[in-house]
DNA sequence: TTGAAAGCGCTACCAA
DNA sequence: TTGGTAGCGCTTTCAA
C-alpha cells in the first residue's frame, strides 16, 4: 500500500513537497518541474491519501453522520435525501451513513462519535437521548440535528410532527360529515414513531366533537390480514377511515370492495404520502400531502450549526400538511 | 475532547494500561481494583475511542463501504439491505454508506479509497471500472463484490441479470399468445440499467419466433404522460405490454382502461417485482418475481472473500425469476 | 524552494 | 501487573 513517502521516494523530494503537491498547498510555492515529478509519481504508485491519518492530523473531518434508515424509503423521502447530498456536497462535506441497527440510542451514539463526525443528522424518533447527544458533542460533533417527530435536548430539530398529518385527515373527514372513524395502526414493526403521533392527530382533531369515536384498527400488510380486518367491519359500525398512508389504504380499500362495502358511499377512506399509485385506484384515493423541507435547507442548517456549534439549538416546524380530497372521500 | 491519556491520568495509571482494560486484552492480566479506577475514569470523562487512531494504528479496518443508492430501494432491496447489515455486524464488520452521488466512477473509487474499507459492496452496473477495482485492492481492500447486471474484472459478482426478468415476461406473454408486444421504457433517468437488459431480454425471449414483434415505449412517471401515450395506443397495435415494473404497469393500466381499451381482452399488461400494490388492481397484474439472495448470503461471501483476498474471484447468478401469471394477462 | 521533525490518538512490544 | 515507547500516515511549523 503505497503512502506518501514511497511517492517522496519515487519523486526524490521529501514527504511534505508531495503534501505540498497533492493538496495544492497556497502559502507555498513549488517549482513547476518538482510538482510534475510528484504527480507522475503519485499516479505511478496508484497513491490514494489515508482519510483517517489525514483527519486525525487535522483534529477534525467534514464528515456528516446520518444513520442508516431501517424502513424502506419512499421516492419522496429519498429525493430529499438526494438533495441533501448534493447541497453538503457542495459545502464540501462528505455525507456517509452508518448502519445503527438493532443497536439502542446510546450504544448508536457512541459509535458514531468513534468516528468524530463534524455533524449528526439523527432521526427524532426517540432513539437519540440527550445524553447521546452529550456524547456526541464531547467527541467533537459540532452540530448534531435531528429530523423527526420529537426534539432532543441539546440538538437542533427539524420538528416533522407526523401528528399534523393525523389532524389534517381528521378535519377532512368531520368535514365530510364522518364521525366514526377508523384509523389503521400497520402491525410491521418500526412504524409506531409514525403510526402513534398519526392516530394521536386525528383524535386530537376530533376531541372537540362530543359526536366523534376514533377507533384504531390493526393491520398486517398483506390481503389476509386486510380480508379478516374487513370481515368484521359492519360490526365495527364506522363510517370512515384513516389508513395511516396510501399503502395500507389502498390494500384496505380492495378488501372492503370484494367484502361489497361502498367506497366512499358507505365507508370513506383516507390515505397519506399522496403517492402517485394512490390516484390511480377507482375510486381515485383521497389523502393527506406533506411538504418537506429542501434537501438545499437542511444542508444549509447543518453548515450553519457548524460553523457556529455555541449557538442556541434551532427548533424548525417543517411539514406543511395539506388533505388532497379526491374520490374516496 | 478527552483521550485515553486524560483517562490515564484520572486513573493514576499509564496509557497501555488503559488500553488493554478497556479492550479487555486477553494476553494481559490487570487487577481488578486497577480496572475500575479506568473504567470509572473513562465513564466520568465520557471517554469515545477514536475510530481513526485505532485503524491507523492497527493498520486495517472492518469497515464494508457500499455505495448509497440513488434509486429509492423498494420494499424487497431494502429487506434484503438489512438483513446484509445484520449479519455483517455478527461478523464484527462496521458498515457504511457513503454517497456518491454525481461522481464518476474512478472518482468514486478513489473517494472509497480513501476511507480503507476491508471490503466494497459496489453496484455492478458499470460505474466501477477495472480501474477503480484496482484502485480500491491498492489501498487495503481486501474484497470488492459487486451486485448488479455487470461482472468487473478483478472482483466479486453477485450477477443479477435483469435480462432474466425480460426473458421471463416474453416467454410468458408469447405463452399466452400475444406477439406483438409493447416495452414500457422509463423516461427518468437512473433507470437505464434495470430497462436496458430487461428490454434485451425480452427481445432475446422472441428471438426464435418470425411472427412476434417488440416495440420500446418511453413512458415517464405521472399519468399525463400515461395518457399521451395512451392516445396513440390503437395505432401501435399491440396486444400486449411488459411494463418495465409494476408501478409503470400499475399506471398504464389505468390509463388504458379510461380509453377504453380491454386488459386483458385487447391488450395484456404485465408487470415485474410483484409488489402487494399490484395484486390489488382489477385485474390482478401478472407479474415477475425475482428471488434475491439472502442477505446472510452476501454477508458470507464478504466475509469469505476479506477472509482470503488471493482467491480468484467468485462469479455467482442469482436472481432466479418467475412469471406469476395473474388476471392482467 | 525544499527538508527535517513533531505530533494527532491509539495499541502492542518489551522491560521493569 | 504495569509503564515506557515506537510508530501507523499525514500535515505543518520552523530552519536551511
Amino acid at each position: 500500500m503505497p503512502t506518501s513517502a514511497d511517492v517522496a521516494r519515487l519523486a526524490g523530494v521529501s514527504r511534505a513537497t508531495v503534501s505540498y503537491v497533492l493538496n495544492n498547498a497556497t502559502a507555498v510555492r513549488i517549482s513547476e518541474p518538482t510538482r510534475q515529478r510528484v504527480q507522475e509519481a503519485a499516479d505511478e504508485l496508484g497513491y490514494v491519501p489515508h482519510a483517517a491519518a489525514r483527519s486525525l492530523r487535522a483534529g477534525h473531518s467534514r464528515m456528516v453522520l446520518m444513520p442508516t434508515p431501517t424502513m424502506p424509503m419512499g421516492a419522496l423521502y429519498s429525493h430529499v435525501f438526494n438533495e441533501l447530498q448534493w447541497a453538503l456536497r457542495r459545502l464540501d462535506y462528505t455525507v456517509v451513513q452508518f448502519g445503527s441497527l438493532g443497536m439502542s440510542g446510546d450504544e448508536a451514539a457512541r459509535a458514531w462519535a468513534e468516528l468524530r463526525p463534524v455533524a449528526v443528522l439523527a432521526p427524532g424518533d426517540g432513539t437519540l437521548t440527550p445524553r447521546g447527544v452529550h456524547v456526541l458533542k464531547r467527541s467533537g460533533a459540532k452540530a448534531v440535528v435531528t429530523l423527526g417527530p420529537q426534539r432532543v435536548e441539546g440538538a437542533h430539530a427539524l420538528l416533522m410532527d407526523q401528528r399534523a398529518v393525523g389532524r389534517c385527515a381528521g378535519a377532512h373527514l368531520l368535514d365530510r360529515g364522518r364521525t366514526r372513524i377508523g384509523v389503521v395502526v400497520p402491525r410491521e414493526p418500526g412504524y409506531e414513531t409514525f403510526s402513534a403521533p398519526r392516530l394521536a392527530g386525528l383524535r386530537a382533531a376530533t376531541e372537540t366533537r362530543a359526536d366523534a369515536r376514533v377507533v384504531p384498527l390493526e393491520l398486517g400488510y398483506d390481503e389476509p390480514s386486510a380480508a379478516e380486518l374487513v370481515a368484521r367491519w359492519r360490526q365495527l359500525g364506522l363510517d370512515s377511515v384513516f389508513a395511516y398512508n396510501d399503502e395500507y389504504a389502498m390494500l384496505l380499500l380492495r378488501a372492503l370492495q370484494d367484502a361489497g362495502v361502498d367506497v366512499p358511499g358507505e365507508t370513506a377512506v383516507m390515505g397519506a404520502d399522496d403517492l402517485l399509485l394512490g390516484r390511480l385506484l377507482r375510486p381515485r384515493l383521497s389523502t393527506v400531502r406533506m411538504e418537506l423541507p429542501s434537501g438545499q435547507r437542511l444542508a444549509e442548517l447543518v453548515d450553519r450549526a457548524v460553523r457556529d456549534p455555541a449557538g442556541a439549538p434551532e427548533v424548525h416546524p417543517l411539514l406543511g400538511t395539506e388533505a388532497v380530497p379526491r374520490e374516496s372521500t
